[in-house]
DNA sequence: CGTGTTTGACCGGCGC
DNA sequence: GCGCCGGTCAAACACG
């Protein structure tokens, strides 16, 4: 937490150090410099020598003083320099400590065996905030110890993310699930997005629980609703329509593309659109490109392939026994939906022919700011299933048809004016009994204009210290260039791994601790600019690019307006 | 002619 | 075993 905030802090103070020592020692470099010529001009210039030794001597005597004080001054600063390395490379030790000493937790928890998911994957609820049930639990999160200032709660609900014994993301196993209730429900909710009920129990029980997790991690499909009225989203892939079907329960046909930019890219995808509202296109990406990306791809790509890594991880991050959910307001303008099972469904898309894939879905459509739940029609409009975990990012925006261009520039959502009161680390982790529903809105975008520069950051700070799903996720990119050294056997898995024990909050955290002062935007910039630029793999759970790039507008409504004043 | 799309056939999983 | 369904294949077709 703040450990990290502030050695993020050391690092920029060293940086602004370094720059200042460069000045300095520019400037006693350009001293010496004028001393040795003003040296050569009293050697070559003996009518200069000839108007006075006297004076000569006293010109030397104050020469070789100043290089004397110029010495001293490269001394110190070499000293100095010295002294910082130290104090960087301790500073970058700790860091790593803190890395390892979460690795291991993380480990042993994930490798429990109360809680395998791997064999009993049918239900794995995230679950973050106020729990019907659980309200103790929930004021223990929401209200620790001393709760008197915004500031405070503020914290307070950040420890909600980062805190193990306050946060509750969990993964609640259900060894007889009872799904027809959310089937049913989803079932009339969207036909569109009509996925058939789970009938998979066995399968998944069946079976080898090391392959069968793999095959999750490779099978992740991630959703993406978005208004648009080209036939297809405009992702920067080159895609060959290989299919075409008439889904049941949508009269729209669903549209089947695989990647063509190699000739083996296992990945595809389906397009179909929304039988309710038909300007909505779903787009299902399955599966890692295993070639360089175009860069007009990569976001898209990034995107994807973390919101898979953050279902993933988000699974396997989640503890058993804590359920439910719920979700109401929390001081630090997180999104937690009200209690409203009938409309919060759940977001994964159960396949019947491929039950294996958790499903993610980013909402790029619009979503009425004024809402106190947010998610309504997102909620509404998909099927449910027990058996995964099923995340939903909402990047809602206010306009429409805007991926296209946006995806195909390459500059995604540059335009889109983006709601703070649904992205701004409005997070929506509430659990049914049967069903599981995770809303993130917020994002980062690196490309974003100046003025959203800091909304963003405190977006995604807050994003990120609420959700461990969502550390997890950035996590894993980072730890694919901490150091800026590579993570011994981090392809996919190590880098991943090693994301999923990453406590990424920390500085996040930190930089709301600080009610996000000067300092902590930047430790959040410094990472994500540093993310953004660092080379990745397209095989992996890596990004790319900032993901989705997404404008912030400078809306505030009512529901985040204390967040506004907080940060502010 | 090469590339991409269309579309009916086919396959496999699942429920009854 | 049968039918339903989603997903895929591949021949035919369209287009530049």
């Amino acid at each position: 937490m703040p450990s990290s905030c502030g050695e993020a802090k050391e690092e920029k103070r060293f940086e602004s150090t370094c720059n200042h020592e460069n000045q300095e020692a520019r400037q006693g470099k350009s001293r010496r410099e004028i001393l040795l010529e003003m040296g050569s001009l009293n050697q070559s210039s003996p009518q200069y020598m000839a108007s006075g030794n006297v004076k000569k001597e006293n010109e030397l005597e104050s020469a070789k003083a100043e290089m004397g004080e110029v010495k001293e001054e490269n001394e110190r600063l070499k000293m100095m320099l010295q002294q910082i390395e130290k104090d960087y490379q301790s500073l970058q030790l700790r860091f790593f400590d803190i890395i390892k000493q979460e690795t291991p937790n993380n480990f042993t928890e994930s490798s429990t065996p109360s809680h395998d998911e791997t064999e009993e994957p049918e239900l794995v609820s995230l679950c973050l905030g106020r729990s019907p049930t659980e309200p103790k639990k929930e004021e223990k999160a929401s209200n620790p110890t001393k709760i008197s200032t915004k500031d405070e709660e503020w914290k307070a609900s950040l420890s909600l993310g980062w805190d193990s014994n306050k946060f509750q993301l969990s993964t609640e196993i259900v060894s007889d699930p009872s799904p027809e209730t959310s089937l049913e429900e989803t079932k009339q909710a969207e036909a569109g997005e009509t996925w058939p009920p789970s009938k998979t129990l066995k399968t998944m029980r069946n079976g080898d629980d090391e392959v069968s997790q793999q095959t999750h991690v490779k099978r992740a499909r991630v959703s993406v609703r978005a208004r648009c009225e080209t036939p297809t989203l405009n992702d920067g892939c080159q895609w060959r329509k290989y299919g075409q079907k008439i889904a049941k329960g949508n009269p729209c046909p669903r549209a089947y593309y695989r990647c063509t930019v190699a000739p083996d890219c296992p990945v595809r995808k389906q397009v179909q659109r929304c039988a309710e509202d038909t300007s909505i296109l779903i787009t299902t990406y399955e599966g890692n490109h295993n070639h360089p990306l175009p860069v007009t791809a990569t976001a898209m790509a990034s995107t994807t392939s973390a919101a898979a890594s953050m279902l993933l991880s988000s699974s396997s991050m989640s503890k058993p026994g804590l359920g439910s959910t719920a979700a109401a307001p929390v001081p630090n303008g997180l999104h937690f939906n009200p209690l409203d099972n009938s409309r919060a469904k759940q977001f994964y898309l159960p396949n019947s022919s491929s039950p294996l894939f958790p499903t993610v879905t980013l909402d790029l459509t619009t979503s009425p700011p004024t809402s106190s739940t947010p998610f309504n029609r997102l909620s509404s409009s998909f099927a449910s299933n027990p058996r995964f975990p099923s995340t939903s990012l909402s990047f809602s925006s206010s306009q429409s048809n805007i991926l296209p261009t946006a995806w195909g520039n390459g500059y995604p959502f540059n335009s889109v004016p983006y709601n703070k009161t649904h992205t701004g680390g409005s997070l929506n982790m509430g659990k049914q009994s049967q069903e599981q529903q995770l809303s993130y809105q917020s994002y980062l975008e690196k490309y974003h204009q100046a003025s959203s520069q800091e909304t963003l950051t405190d977006n995604l700070a807050k994003a990120i210290a609420s959700d461990a799903s969502f550390r997890s996720m950035i996590a894993a990119t980072i730890s694919s260039m901490v150091g800026g050294r590579p993570t011994p056997g981090t392809n996919q898995g190590g880098g991943e791994r090693l994301g999923q024990n990453m406590k990424l909050g920390e500085p996040i955290q930190a930089v709301s601790t600080d009610s996000l002062t000067q300092n902590g935007k930047a430790c959040a910039s410094s990472y994500f600019n540093r993310l953004a630029s660092s080379p990745s793999q397209t095989s992996g759970l890596m990004l790319l690019q900032p993901p989705l790039p997404l404008s912030i507008s400078k809306s505030t409504p009512t529901s985040t307006s204390a967040i506004g004043d907080q940060i502010n």
